[in-house]
DNA sequence: CATGAATGAGAATTCATTCAT
DNA sequence: AATGAATGAATTCTCATTCAT
């Protein structure tokens, strides 16, 4: 065996990292974040508890790097149409891609509802460019509502965030679907994308 | 000196028990549940760590009871006017009270909000006849958008549900209005009204 | 009514004490002293924890004060015949009121048993005048052997002793002869009277 | 520095373990098993209270496991002559054994005579192969018994349960021959020894 | 005499984190 | 890199005992 070179070592972490977060936010998610010990989340991983102080320094550093984590992918998400003005569609595509993600990642915004009101996390998040997504698009969404003619747009803004938020709020209580059938699920999403992208204008 | 009658202990016991419920509702809301312990709990009621004991056999168990008395009480706001067939002022009510609820308990929604998800207390509120408040008033909603001649009755409760649900949140994540400013709030409320009090029929 | 003479006052306190005394002698058979609290103890009795203290001044102090009670019912039980030098006679009603009374309180040795061989109940019983049962009579049956010409009377004493003792621990362990028939136990009584009352001489 | 292999960690977890079962024997000996606290057996041991948890899940489960251990010795001391059926010179052993076993080991047969009577250890060994020792070789004994020509092989079998449980009872008692002299202790083995092997037939 | 609320010292237990190998 | 033994501080929980009424 040739030795390995520094770039498959950085490969290895990398790869080893991803593991261990996706095994913890499979365990955060169905046990709680507070009640996982260092010892089980090892365990759930496959690997040593030593090691997982050699990937994350802490407990709490393990649950930022998944919080970071999701909401960076949230962001890569929405983020790329949404340079300049909005128009109608991105929108549209913006409500419809949130709606996506939070049905596919159920686990993490479990995780992140669970967490994110916990006061030491909150100010944590704060610093984070991504602190609240919302607020990250807040101004562009109420330059679009101005444009658009809608008559108060800070209470579009609302609207829509609440809206979001009410959704996935719901989509947890409800684990997927069980008390409201799936065509109102997306019926939902549709009354939303109309509502947010009518010209209001005479 | 004479002994005290069994109908002064049970008043000594329901007041103390009312007083480490408020004390722990505060602490829970300020520090977050799982950072309190049961002394600082203790301390921040002003009585011992034993007594804890004495009313509540696990920091769970006053949890729960937090959340049980909570929810009662919004039930107890909500219900009186939802007896029998729903009108419109009815809808009106049940909105802007929960609404008023919202936003004068704000602690105990920042708790229950907070730990509503962990796997114990869900499974315990499943028991519940409160479990969802709105699981509990859905089929009286639910026929009253039929009778009002609602497109798509279950939408409409997905949308009143998504709504109240998304309010709260916000309403946690922006401490106040912070962000949107009251009157914004005020007008969300208007709006919610208006959605769901207007006859559909032609 | 008319107030109560000292006497009677006596006369309650006494058969108050007695039942606690009774009941708690059935909760420490059949839970072991250690895991009853003071607080079951009083439940069991049908009084409040406080009371207790009026009659005992500690838990302690209540399991003293059985131990006491029954060893001296075993001494008041085997006494009476054993003044002065024994004869035959004596010895088999010894052995056989011995017998008798382990069985019938079952309860109190299994107690005696369970906390006799704890360091410090040890010591406190050394110094009372029953501290060991078989102690006391040693000198009276060590005459007794040496009277009637047993070849060595201290081995003799030593078997009556380990004979009685053991045939207790058995009871003990066999849940009133589980393991060993009746008719077993009966002659076994019986061989002990044939082994202890034989003349040696030739 | 290699990391341990798996083996040698195994070892270091047998020794460790075997460490702290000595060392806890000893300490509940001495001490009784319900006052000695985890955090005396710990600091007698020489490790910190945590650790103690690593090896047992609970003080009772260290307690079980000391039982436990006594017990499979005492088996083994005990059966290896037992197999198939017995003769005199085997019953002889067993009674020499067993009384040399409660000599040297004191300590393990205070804890056992002391605890044995709880609720939960005596349910614990009632599932185990040795929860009575006699009781394991009672159907060989019995057997024995009736091939020797004994009368009433069952009383035999009581009787000598009773004298080695007695013997072992009042060795706990004297501590080690304060009252019985050394030599009455040796001829009462070897009065044990002729009444369970001479044959009986004429 | 009688009650049970209240205390507080101490016991049991957990677990994030360190570290020798 | 990888392991799991070891630590100890923090936490939960118990319970004998006191005390106001």
């Amino acid at each position: 065996m040739s030795p390995r070179t520094p770039e498959q070592f950085e490969e290895m972490r990398e790869s080893r990292r991803k593991q261990i977060m996706d095994s913890a936010l499979k365990l955060f998610a169905s046990e709680g974040y507070s009640h996982c010990s260092i010892s089980q989340l090892a365990k759930h991983a496959g690997i040593s508890k030593g090691l997982m102080y050699n990937y994350f320094e802490s407990k709490e550093a393990l649950l930022l790097a998944l919080i970071e984590n999701g909401m960076n992918e949230v962001m890569t998400l929405l983020d790329p149409n949404m340079d300049g003005k909005l128009n109608p569609n991105e929108v549209e595509g913006f409500i419809r891609k949130f709606f996506h993600s939070m049905n596919e990642n159920l686990q993490f915004w479990s995780l992140f509802l669970g967490v994110v009101l916990q006061p030491g996390v909150k100010a944590y998040l704060e610093d984070k460019p991504f602190g609240n997504v919302m607020e990250h698009f807040a101004p562009k969404l109420l330059d679009y509502f101005k444009e658009m003619g809608y008559e108060d747009p800070m209470l579009e803004l609302l609207t829509i965030s609440a809206m979001i938020e009410g959704y996935g709020s719901l989509l947890l209580f409800i684990e997927s679907g069980e008390n409201f059938p799936p065509e109102s699920l997306r019926k939902y999403e549709d009354r939303m994308v109309k509502m947010f992208t009518r010209n209001q204008q005479k």
